[in-house]
DNA sequence: TTTATATATTTGTCACACTAACTATTGGTA
DNA sequence: TACCAATAGTTAGTGTGACAAATATATAAA
């Protein structure tokens, strides 16, 4: 194999990764969602855990600080999450949904499910696992010292 | 497996993808590239091929037509691309590297070959095999009909 | 206590992705 | 010729991602 041949798995990563978000936003728009697929990924791991700082957060779903911010805002403004000044530390707040949220990850939850499922056919579960590996490698790889996760 | 556990490929798809773009972005930024990485993409297949039309490109490289305009946008501002109208259909445009374009190309292949390989330590050819071919099927599954490539 | 440093979040800037709407042009057809 | 659908490309709006810098507060050190 050549050195070349060798370098297109970023093209195929990025192009793979991108068409995976995008079918997830067309099958949450056409379902009426109100929410992206990445509001998506923050309200569910906001579900999963009763209360988070923001810095919480972004180290559980790997986005930085501003990007986070953002998101928040606008589901906030959505009225799925609520931002909470921390009793003890005036900087920060803590997070946590709305009842309008919790009802929203209820109803979501399955129909998602279902729409990540698409694209496994074909696959097996042994590549669902050389995947994550591979995943997992490359990340790492790259990752320098900080070894989180 | 439960379904669950079964859809955090999309997590970790997207993770990785991003991370392999920041690693290789820093690596362009403090090797002074001028370009970013999607750039690269860009110039790398016009390098490849003598002229083509924003339409042609757009399909090699699976970007869409507003982030292919605004590339190459960037790429005429820097001096690497121009845009020489068609001389049949004056809708169209011909896209072709200037002199700086092709020596910018030439100098900086080896270079991000070496930055690529970095993300395949602890990893074998035949783990990029079998990654390359998940991915392709992921790709396919969600692409309804249009089964380009 | 004052100073220094670290932490939590926000703001600003640039680049990219996707959608929708728009202009201009082409080519076929009534 | 006049109309109409398709094509090439651009523009605008929203969301996201990376990075740098700013603000506010907390904590440790001198």
């Amino acid at each position: 194999m050549t050195q070349e041949q060798y370098s297109k798995y970023s093209f195929l990563l990025d192009r793979t990764a991108r068409k995976v978000k995008q079918y997830a936003q067309q099958q949450f728009k056409s379902g009426d969602f109100d929410v992206t697929v990445d509001q998506w990924l923050v309200l569910k791991n906001l579900s999963e855990n009763d209360v988070l700082s923001q810095t919480e957060l972004a180290n559980l779903v790997f986005k930085d600080h501003p990007t986070l911010t953002r998101i928040i805002d606008l589901l906030c403004k959505k009225g799925y999450v609520e931002r909470v000044p921390h009793p003890q530390d005036r900087r920060s707040f803590q997070l946590h949904l709305t009842e309008t949220g919790v009802s929203k990850v209820t109803s979501l939850r399955p129909e998602i499910l279902q729409i990540r499922e698409k694209a496994w056919e074909n696959l097996s579960t042994h590549d669902f696992e050389e995947f994550k590996r591979i995943l997992n490698t490359i990340y790492q790889n790259l990752n320098g010292e900080s070894l989180d996760q």
